[in-house]
DNA sequence: TTGTACGCGTTATCAA
DNA sequence: TTGATAACGCGTACAA
């Protein structure tokens, strides 16, 4: 691990000059450079990517908090956004909570000190403070916290939409819809809810909503509970939920003889690669998770080099896409 | 962002004095304790971790290395080591090649650079001097470089050997397997698929390999290749192959009207959360991702803290799950 | 065109 | 029990 103070020896010159080399900083005459760029070869050097930062006050780090990073959705997002920092020259740290309230205070707390640029949160299940008094550049996903801390979600009020039109277009009679426990007006997904039972009263088809604990993983816990569901209200013919429920209901629907779309309707939320790894494709409102990660990657980088930021309240459209599951 | 000097001129006192009381290092009296303690409070101070990281020669944060995080595969991996590392009190770097050799060696370079204390690598597509030129602590998941590098992979030879166990079971004549292209022997994984045609050999199975890309997406692709080669080698009656091309040989197999397991016998390998999610429980030789990440992260921060390592070459136990595809 | 000296925020050593 | 000082490696005024 050599330093800059031994290349500049090497090649007989102040630290400086090696510096200047380094960063093209300055003009340093064509000799000199050469004998540095010949001693850092030599040496194998590496500048001190620590040191830069201390300097910068700035470390090259951006980090996502998740609640998981197994979970189709927050890898889909991670990968997209590790590839565009990569382009735009920085690091991704993950981080995911686990569900733990208390691994999210801790990363936050350690997200300001000065280890990471900036942060994007993907999960937020603490007190607005905690965001409001955030003193670095973050981006909420899906949480509303106030006019000043920037907001990159997908258009969910339209993906409800959309969903409603599907179930009516299918005369659907009674539609259930599966959202995440401990939902608020705050936590922009779950205006989707809402547009798919406003639209859908107003067409006189019977709702219901039924809470699911965050991030279940369990897909036999899904597949039971759509069975459950579909058994104890027979009459539903209409089911909206995210990517790995509905693969659930898909599954319970056919050990129930229950034909679809015919008998069940099953619009997935989200679109991630699971529901084209069903024999049928399934009827999806998907979310675009490239053009989502470059705009939160892009409005995060701004502020981080304190450039203005016209609208940092953004509503990415979704895509409907027809499967035979409608 | 106040620091440690600010929160010093408050108290009344000297940096080092903070320090002390920051880390327990020393005794400090009571009071003069307290007094900056509620300095700390007042100034909102958080250490810079970028300069204690400095002094430390320790940055605290660990690498990743893999092809693709949206892969099922490496994102059950990344999900327990982070986990595992948040426990030990380090963070986690995801970095991911996206299959490209440039990039892969421009991390490897950044990882060099004092960013990040150790680094595992779970993708390896460069020139072996790569690895054993890099001067850091560093795992390998899949590929044996020499006798100095850990490596920690699962028991890819048992595995193979199971797989074989049960299509002799079930009566297989011709067996095909699917494997990454480029696969030599020094990539472990490569072993499976070597004791698996041995063993099905010496029973007088006739084997079949096919050399798939790298972390392939593609679900339809794999589905079409699946159906491929299924209708050219009718008489193929067993399948191994990772989770997601067994799901689609399975979807193939039912569009082909091929009955499972009696005309085609399925074995999927890995065990993600993808082989769950059919209607039929896919046969699998699963790997065991805790127990491998917890290993890997141990022996890598044992090598960043200098301690003795007595094994550096291991192996995991893969477990066989039946399921109704065999 | 190149070199000197200082600061970035910590921690450890030594001294008092 | 506490303080002054050097060091970690780099980058930039400022000076030469």
């Amino acid at each position: 691990m050599s330093t800059i103070r031994e290349v500049a020896k090497r090649a007989g010159v102040a630290v400086c000059t090696v510096s200047r080399v380094l960063n093209n900083s300055a003009y340093v005459a064509p000799e000199t450079k050469e004998r540095i760029e010949k001693a850092m070869e030599e040496l194998n050097y590496i500048p001190n990517e620590l040191a830069r930062g201390m300097f910068k006050q700035k470390a090259g780090i951006i980090a996502i908090l998740v609640p998981n990073i197994k979970h189709p959705f927050f890898s889909s997002l991670a990968n997209h956004i590790e590839q565009y920092l990569y382009e735009k020259g920085y690091k991704l740290m993950l981080c995911s909570t686990a569900g733990d309230v208390e691994r999210e205070k801790a990363y936050m707390r350690f997200f300001e000190s000065n280890m990471v640029d900036g942060v994007i949160m993907a999960v937020s299940n603490i007190e607005k403070e905690y965001y409001e008094n955030f003193n670095k550049p973050i981006i909420m996903l899906d949480y509303f916290v106030n006019d000043n801390i920037p907001l990159v979600v997908s258009d969910h009020k339209t993906g409800g939409r959309l969903a409603a039109q599907e179930f009516i277009n299918n005369h659907c009679k009674y539609v259930v819809h599966l959202c995440d426990e401990g939902m608020v007006n705050d936590v922009i997904s779950y205006q989707g809810h809402l547009e798919l039972e406003r639209i859908l009263h107003e067409n006189n088809i019977k709702t219901r909503k039924v809470e699911i604990k965050w991030n279940t993983f369990d897909f036999l816990g899904f597949k039971n509970l759509a069975q459950t569901i579909l058994e104890y209200y027979p009459e539903i013919d209409g089911v909206m939920c995210a990517d790995i429920p509905a693969v659930a209901f898909l599954n319970a629907a056919s050990s129930l003889n229950k034909k679809v779309p015919d008998d069940l309707a099953i619009v997935a939320y989200d679109g991630t690669y699971i529901t084209n790894m069903q024999e049928r494709k399934i009827t999806t409102i998907m979310q675009q998770f490239e053009k989502f990660s470059k705009t939160v990657v892009d409005i995060l980088i701004k502020k981080i080099n304190k450039e203005p930021v016209e609208n940092i309240n953004i509503r990415i459209p979704v895509i409907f896409e027809k499967g035979d599951t409608t």
